[in-house]
DNA sequence: GTTGAATATGAATGAACGTTCATTTATTAT
DNA sequence: ATAATAAATGAACGTTCATTCATATTCAAC
């Protein structure tokens, strides 16, 4: 409960706007009492947080063990998994991009180095694509970046409920994204 | 002076982490001194991101003003001037998309009627194309929305004096944009 | 049923917060 | 030179903050 109380604070104002009490008070408890199970504010973000980015590489992992060698359909796979698992948890992604900073440096660099390891493994697809020729992609870095940061973007206008299924996204996201490398 | 370090502490901080003693701190003045120019600490960040919004819209009238009427010229210059104009002000930017959470609902709306209004011009340009046959698009908003999302992305990664120029940059993110939206 | 560990209480601590204000200092206009 | 306006000072206000801790309660294992 608190870790479901405090991601739904976080997210929505803020990881300094939200005090411990304001936590307590949403699970029901005395402030006190979470310090049972975190040593403070910082390590229940960083929990959320570092948890979150597990989920993320362990889904991932499941995903891409299942998946054909070739390239192209590696990529669309990626990119139809990525909108799938970041349109379900709008407040985890949320608190991902958003609150980083409030980490000090050394709990900062662990979420940094789980998020590297995510965008290497499309990095890696990109790569290989690039070099059986089906891909038009002169920096791979710079595209994965550029691709990772349109697709996570869905989560800045997508609201459930809204016009267009999930579905529909998923498919008009994997289309953008295979355009953009591919072609002339 | 006021406008300039207030930037600063809530880019790198974020709002709600900074105070008023740290802004007057950075300027060189006493707390009580900010309240002669700005009546309190939420209106000092309106003002930032409002001011923000305004140069932006500014500039791209600017631009638009000298422009062919060709959809696909169009495009491919709103690319390069929303990279150009982005990759420059990286604290106004993530400011803008990161702290207007902390607005009160009215100076929130004001924002975002800034900010659509800016979507409004790429999405227009979309349209025209879609409807000249030049693009595939079966969604301006959604595809407005995702170009946005991976232009602006740029911040989160580039760095000045990087591997990359911006000159190189700005090519690079405008050959994705339009290779996105044409081909099959 | 007892014991020991885990968890919760609720009050307290000192520090930091945004903002106010009477007063002093700078600047501008005449 | 003087008056009027603008800006800065520096202390103070009441509130809220994260965290601590002695005490009380709950729970699980035997």
């Amino acid at each position: 409960m608190i870790r479901t109380e405090a991601l739904r604070l976080f997210a929505a104002r803020g990881y300094e706007a939200v005090s411990m009490r304001d936590i307590a008070g949403a699970v029901g408890v005395q402030p006190g009492a979470i310090y049972n199970h975190f040593p403070n504010k910082q390590r229940l973000l960083f929990a959320l947080l570092s948890e979150h980015m597990a989920r993320l590489e362990a889904a991932w992992a499941e995903e891409a063990a299942g998946l054909p060698a070739d390239p192209v359909a590696r990529l669309e796979a990626f990119a139809r998994f990525h909108i799938r698992f970041h349109i379900e948890r709008p407040d985890e992604v949320f608190l991902s991009y958003m609150e980083l900073r409030a980490l000090e440096p050394e709990l900062f660099a662990q979420i940094e180095a789980q998020r590297r390891t995510y965008e290497g493994a499309l990095k890696a697809i990109l790569e290989e694509g690039a070099a059986a020729g089906a891909f038009t992609i002169d920096d791979p870095h710079v595209t994965a970046m550029a691709l990772l940061a349109m697709l996570t973007g869905v989560n800045t206008w997508y609201r459930s409920g809204g016009r267009l299924s999930k579905a529909k996204i998923e498919n008009y996201y994997a289309a953008l994204v295979l355009r953009a490398v591919q072609g002339v």
